[in-house]
DNA sequence: AGCCTGTAATAATTCGAATTAGCATCTTGA
DNA sequence: TCAAGATGCTAATTCGAATTATTACAGGCT
């Protein structure tokens, strides 16, 4: 258990002040403070022979940065069953995070009181990190109130409503996706729609779903609501394109479909919202569109750059990519 | 940008000292600090109503401990080629630190200088955390003596011959594991072997190689060392069952033996050693075993623990886990 | 009154680094 | 030769919370 070197110690084997070696470390010429170049190398010497390195904490409680950037997820982020959809979007953080020179904490210290993490607990280290990304598909109303009263810095990946104030946040763009997938299907003539799915809870579903409404409207066609797949709901209704907020979901509907001897897209259109977030089969190949999980990631990191150096507020949504597949056909 | 409570905000709106709310916070009853019922009160109220949490930071800095603690990898943890071999591993730290009461932090600061990570830079920080997890297949032997010369409380995952010292670690053992192998083999009474692979380099890749040896000499029979896949030259020896170091080596052969006519495991048993680092086939049930990643992790977190609280230096082999698979039969 | 014993709270110190104010010492210029 | 200005460094303070040493005061006893 070697004891971890102090500037003190430094100070002590160069023969000069703590203060001293501080003012080297940092490099600093402002301020009416001079350090000799003989002295400075002397210093320099015993850091580079020791391996000195500042302890972070106790500059942290002067400085206002660290380099750390928090990563908190309500759910354990390595763990098998969410890691394909979380994953992406961890790379994405990852690598911006390495070119910005910093840190990454990961939250798994949060205790998961009732199974699930709190940002907030009795002993919350979230002011550990400059800044936090906030990853989940929904986040506590209350923990980003706390958050924005707080005064801490963070980006919520994924669209949020506001919380007492404009939630910062890099989301994925669901009602142009929607809309863009509407617009092909009514291309190819079809005019009775059928969204699947819960369509609210989460900002992601409920902003899937006004896309939805604003593209049939926009185009004068049916679309109705319905929770659940219920596959003779559907056809009893007449729809000929469904679109389904879960991967699984719309794999399952056209399996369904299929068993009954139905062809898709010949007799029924199914096309699918983003990235399964629960495992699906994968050997249908959907349409549909495909979230920009990693670069989302990227550019949370960015923004949370620059919340921290200018205290803004930035909102921003990116665009899906249109994924071809082979369940849209003409109606 | 609401300035963060301090525990002097707390005293004076309650009208005590910043002593006794850290008093009132903390609980303590020993050490001849008392507090009277009714001021302990009157401070929570003015807690609960602000909503005040201790700033971690401060807190850390007076306790020498940050519960911090590292992960170093070589390169990017989360990226998907390398994802499906680490993944594993970071379950196992993730679980473990939960349950510690740590956070994880990320070293993805560390400057990729030639493209890879380096533990000691001019800016290392990697005396951030408390201590750290190594992970790698391969660990600079110049890293691993600086860790130790420096004291830096640290643990492998793997094993790792001297550098300099003994080096903390858990790993996979696989002479153990190999041996089984064989002597499953011969037990089928297959008598002429080949070990394909470096068997060197890695300490995983040497252990690997000498557990074969010591397997082929205690058996009495022969066992041929050759680096690369070359199914005539195995044949051409006279070879009937085949250890693969990797796993892909192991489903190529499979399948160029089948490709010939040859029956597998009829005219020839191959075996593999351990997860595949590299991408490779699946649909080929390879016999052989299992490296206990998740448990390594979970285990190198808690021998990280003993290092910390008792300067302990930890090494420790788990037993890998056979994999019945369909590529071994009579010789 | 004088002394002791509990009790309740606070002042002062600590952690490690950054920063400010200020003290010596040395140069210059008139 | 002496004031003015550079120069080189250090003492002291700060950050927020935890801990120690200490004070203040009440009541009981002789």
């Amino acid at each position: 258990m070697a004891k971890r070197l102090t500037q003190q110690d430094i100070a002590r084997m160069a023969g000069v002040s703590q203060a001293t070696v501080s003012l080297v470390l940092n490099n600093r010429q402002d301020g009416g403070a001079r350090i000799a170049p003989e002295t400075r190398t002397r210093v320099l010497e015993v850091i580079r022979r020791t391996g000195y390195v500042a302890n972070p904490i106790a500059r942290r409680l002067h400085d206002q940065r660290n380099r750390i950037l928090g990563v908190f997820t309500y759910e354990a982020v390595f763990p098998s069953t969410r890691a394909d959809f979380y994953q992406p979007f961890l790379e994405g953080i990852e690598e911006q995070a390495e070119e910005a020179g910093c840190d990454l904490l990961l939250f798994t210290s949060a205790k998961a009181a009732g199974g699930r993490r709190r940002i907030f607990s009795d002993d919350s280290r979230i002011r550990l990190a400059d800044g936090c990304v906030l990853l989940g598909r929904t986040l506590d109303r209350g923990d980003l109130a706390q958050m924005l009263t707080e005064g801490i810095p963070f980006v919520s990946i994924g669209r949020r409503d506001d919380a007492g104030g404009p939630v910062p946040h890099v989301g994925a763009d669901y009602p142009a996706a929607v809309c863009d997938l509407v617009d092909r299907a009514v291309a190819l003539g079809h005019r009775r729609f059928a969204y699947v799915g819960a369509g609210k809870g989460a900002e992601s579903s409920a902003d899937r779903l006004r896309g939805f409404r604003e593209a049939v409207a926009a185009h004068g066609v049916d679309g109705i609501h319905v929770p659940f797949t219920g596959l003779d709901q559907l056809l009893g209704a007449g729809v000929t394109a469904v679109l389904t907020e879960e991967v699984s979901d719309g794999a399952a509907l056209v399996l369904a479909a299929r068993d009954r001897g139905l062809s898709v897209p010949g007799d029924l259109s199914v096309l699918m919202l983003g990235a399964a977030t629960r495992p699906a089969p994968d050997d249908v190949a959907l349409t549909g569109f495909r979230i920009p999980r990693r670069e989302m990631g990227r550019r949370a990191v960015q923004a949370l750059t620059e919340v921290l150096e200018r205290g803004s507020t930035p909102q921003e949504l990116l665009a899906c990519e249109f994924i071809e597949g082979s369940t849209l056909g003409r109606a």
